[in-house]
DNA sequence: AAAATTATATACTGTATGGTATATACTACA
DNA sequence: TGTAGTATATACCATACAGTATATAATTTT
């Protein structure tokens, strides 16, 4: 079992995530951590180096969350295309799984974060890759195995696919009107079964 | 002709509109303001009753400056179809359009000030508004003169258009990579001409 | 259970923040 | 050009900021 630090470390971490991505960087201070977590900035601070680096494992956290997630409903089907209606099946309610988690990490932290923190930026640049390259897994062993065929190579269409997801995020958090989400998401089904499906 | 006084109110205005899309309403202070305009504390206040109102005026400017580039863009043509497509070569270049401004002034008002400033989030969900209805009205005409046909309603297919050259704005941004913007135009352009040329 | 170790709370830095009162410089009109 | 009115600069608030030194409390280990 882990020690009550490391379970302290934890805690933070997962504390203050969703304050994180609501707030910003710069929009978090540490006053509205010691108030998230009840605990004192002299626990903090044996815990993380500083603001930045408790920033980063706070993003680590909420992102490893998203792309956990995301392993799970891939793997919930076997064939191809019922994996992606079940990634868009997840998107359609993106909203409620984001709920608690302070807003999307990837598009709060990676618009948040361009001009203010670096190591944010780059860490959000790697999961997008990486949110990516499960979606072009699916798409490529769909070809493999001959469920499906593809007008561009795997990584273009995940790309495409993705691009809109996030529009479609950024619109429904911008206007906080979930239209965006479920119009995106039925046009993205639709998308799929008229060029992927054999 | 204007006051000098005027003209300084002015030349706040459009001097800190980039770094309050830059920085964001927070993670612009005071001094960054005055450090940008040349100006001190003193010529700021006796122009702006606080940095709220401030930042109001900025993103007013800001916001100006792409809806007026937009009617422009619109106008060049006649036919709705050719309104469409100079709309999407507008927008394969929207990161070069920014620049200036210190980046897209609704994507990064609309999801920097989501949890910070109440009045920035109304006023971008108004410019959001605007640009559907500029783009929706375009496709009104084209229905009307019998120049395109719509699968759905004409603000319909505008948000959704919108929406996906937001996305690739967003994900152009986060990665710093274009080809986000070049691939999506790319794709609503062979849309456009598949879904409505007559 | 006692001692050694580690974690958290308290109290305190120096600096930066948004905002203001007032003095000084400038502008615009007579 | 002189002067009233206005705009900007300076100097100053009180507060909040990130971060630290040290004291106290809790947890491990023996």
């Amino acid at each position: 079992m882990s020690t009550k630090a490391e379970r302290t470390t934890a805690f933070i971490t997962e504390t203050v995530a969703s304050v994180f991505i609501k707030h910003g960087y710069i929009g978090t201070s540490m006053s509205d951590l010691t108030e998230a977590t009840g605990l004192t900035k002299g626990a903090i601070y044996g815990n993380f180096e500083n603001k930045e680096a408790l920033a980063l494992s706070a993003y680590q956290y909420s992102s490893n969350l998203l792309l956990t997630k995301l392993d799970e409903v891939l793997s919930e089907e076997n064939n191809a295309l019922a994996k992606l209606f079940k990634l868009t099946d997840f998107y359609r309610n993106y909203d409620s799984f984001t709920l608690s988690m302070g807003g999307c990490p990837i598009l709060n932290t990676g618009v948040d974060a361009q001009n203010n923190n670096r190591l944010l930026v780059a860490a959000n640049k790697e999961v997008i890759k990486e949110v990516e390259g499960k979606i072009a897994l699916v798409l490529e062993n769909g070809v493999k195995r001959n469920e499906l065929h593809l007008p561009v190579t795997p990584l273009q269409f995940a790309k495409q696919l993705f691009t809109m997801v996030q529009g479609a995020i950024a619109m429904a958090t911008m206007t906080s009107d979930k239209k965006y989400l479920t119009n995106t998401i039925a046009y993205l089904e639709v998308l799929i079964k008229k060029e992927l499906k054999k």
